[in-house]
DNA sequence: CTCCCGTGTGGTAACGTTTTCATAGAGGTA
DNA sequence: TACCTCTATGAAAACGTTACCACACGGGAG
């Protein structure tokens, strides 16, 4: 590989006029700046950024935190990031956690000593406290899925209001015995969905039955025996709202197991809007979380603090959406085929 | 943060000696490396791995270019490789190229310049000469889901063997009108594949029918459309062999609307194994392949290339299995269908 | 006694950039 | 003429490591 002193001795010039050229900084001389640029041409010249990064600390790289690539939750989320960084030239270093906690103080390390320019935690299960504390000497951190109130970025959907709105879909629906399958109690919007439901039944005046919830953990399998549970608990259960897909998507699966009909004897939402919610039997309803724009958002709040220079943190909450699926819809399941929404 | 100088000063000691003390290279005094790794630990001292590359010109990273994250057959790999590379002490740094050459091209650059260990290429669309005579100037390449002749490492599933099983499933299963909507033209495995059905209809004695095949291009609303197109041309179709599952969900949609039973009418075969392929209704029958392993094993290869300076260039051809589901088995088709509950 | 080797340590030149400072000519102004 | 400013350039010091070389000490072999 050429370095610059290469294409300085051939170009005729010192290594400060290459770079002046490389950076369009300071002076430099018309036709210099030409048999320089024909000199980089010819030597096939790319600039080391190693070298480039010792010097100026900053390494146009951002860390990705995120407990598992596999779950079909965090992909549109890297989308997004990976686009828009790789739109102001930045590049993105993955790392799964399996939402541990261990993990994620390792791959912290790691990125600090790779001197990212900054770090975007997807859904961590670092206490706020821990998160906060480290702050003080990492670069910048933007927590997605998670409201942080004190000094760091955050981007997140308001849970409340989305399980609010699937929880109202199902009684608007007819369904009065509701049943709730939770995410992880240590969750944050874990808990935050399951508030939307208490708060949904509450204002219908229906009493909330701790039996109706069954705690669950974000996967499928784990859906599919909740839901078992739950109609072991309550034989008339009419709706299930689940804390995410995957755990709906399993929840149909033992509902058709156990030979009930959705949604006519029990209608399911969901919450995420992940791809396969679409093409499952029937087609899940779902609480759709707007997961590129967070990943897109994350990466501009990076950006704005480490090239603007932008001291303020900054706590962003997308509205999430209520897509209306064959799942939910008692009163028009049969004949209405085609209701959903395509994007 | 602290640097080596640092350390050196605290310790009492020359950088020499602490760097030794690092990299548990050379001779050190037992009682000063305790000196030293103490003093690490008092400054909370990690070093730069910038620096360090700048020296040893490895960075410990590792490009992974692949079409587009959000296709559900790519996290796995995705993951197979970070595990694996976290493991030895390597990063990844993901690349979205969605199927664009100069995409690709500018991706190669930017991790060139980013001084990478290593290049994983998944699904890569770039032409076979281009590779090899980048080769010469790059780090060790990996090119998955593609074989490569060449002086370069590759990994893939024997796409034609697949294929085969696949089609000869749905011939054991009474299909003898059996349509193939095939991958794009440009793709090496989307050509296997189709190699495969042909084969198979030959070994079994049936003509193959250009008119049976319609060319698609791997994304599920082109599935549907196939499908459509397949059904108009051959209203008899018993079965579909789909290059992949997304295609093959598409399938599955637009048979539903046009009221044909799956698989009783016709039946579905799908190819990659993504996981949503179990969860659509009915369940997918696909070619399952080893996308964890794949990526995996292209770690593996590089981590041979670079630490241990192996030259000799390896084509790793794994198996793909054929998972038989519910899309495709006529004979016990009907009976989960109809057992719905009444009360 | 001398030589050599194993052990322990420090000094310093890389690595490939950017950045700061110095220099110098050209042209304008007082 | 003397001085300043603008333009154009080069020299050299960083950046934080590793790697190479030099040196010193002790002890065993000849």
């Amino acid at each position: 590989m050429a370095t610059i002193k290469d294409v300085a001795k051939l170009a005729g010039v010192s290594v400060s006029t290459v770079s002046r050229v490389l950076n369009g900084s300071g002076y430099v001389d018309k036709t210099t700046e030409e048999r320089v640029l024909s000199s980089i041409r010819s030597l096939n010249y790319q600039p080391n950024r190693i070298a480039r990064s010792l010097v100026t600390r900053k390494t146009k790289t951002i860390g990705l935190i995120l407990p598992d690539i596999t779950n079909p939750f965090f992909p549109e989320v890297v989308r997004g990031a990976e686009d828009e960084a790789h739109k102001r030239g930045y590049n993105i270093i993955l790392c799964n956690s399996d939402w541990d906690e261990e993990k994620e103080q390792v791959y912290l390390s790691v990125l600090q000593q790779q001197c990212v320019d900054g770090v975007i935690l997807v859904g961590t299960k670092l206490s706020e406290s821990y998160l906060v504390s480290i702050a003080a000497t990492f670069p910048p951190i933007v927590v997605i899925d998670r409201t942080i109130a004190l000094d760091m970025h955050s981007i997140s959907s308001n849970n409340i209001q989305g399980a609010y709105a699937a929880t109202g879909h199902l009684l608007a629906q007819g369904c009065r015995i509701i049943g709730h399958i939770s995410g992880p109690e240590q969750s944050v919007s874990a808990r935050q969905r399951m508030q939307g439901y208490r708060q949904a039944l509450d204002e219908a005046g229906i009493p909330f039955l701790p039996e109706l919830v069954v705690g669950g953990d974000y996967r499928m399998t784990t859906g599919k025996a909740a839901a078992a549970e739950l109609l072991r608990r309550s034989p008339q259960l009419e709706g299930i709202f689940c804390a995410n897909d995957l755990m709906a998507i399993g929840a149909l699966e033992q509902l058709r197991e156990a030979s009930f009909r959705v949604p006519r004897d029990v209608a399911v939402v969901g919450y995420d809007g992940i791809a396969m919610s679409r093409y499952v039997y029937p087609p899940l309803t779902t609480v759709v979380q707007p997961t590129y724009r967070m990943g897109e958002r994350a990466i501009q709040l990076l950006f704005d603090s480490i090239e603007r220079n932008q001291p303020e943190f900054q706590h962003i909450e997308l509205e999430p959406l209520l897509e209306i699926r064959k799942s939910s819809t008692r009163r028009a399941c049969d004949e209405n085929a085609s209701r959903s929404r395509h994007r």
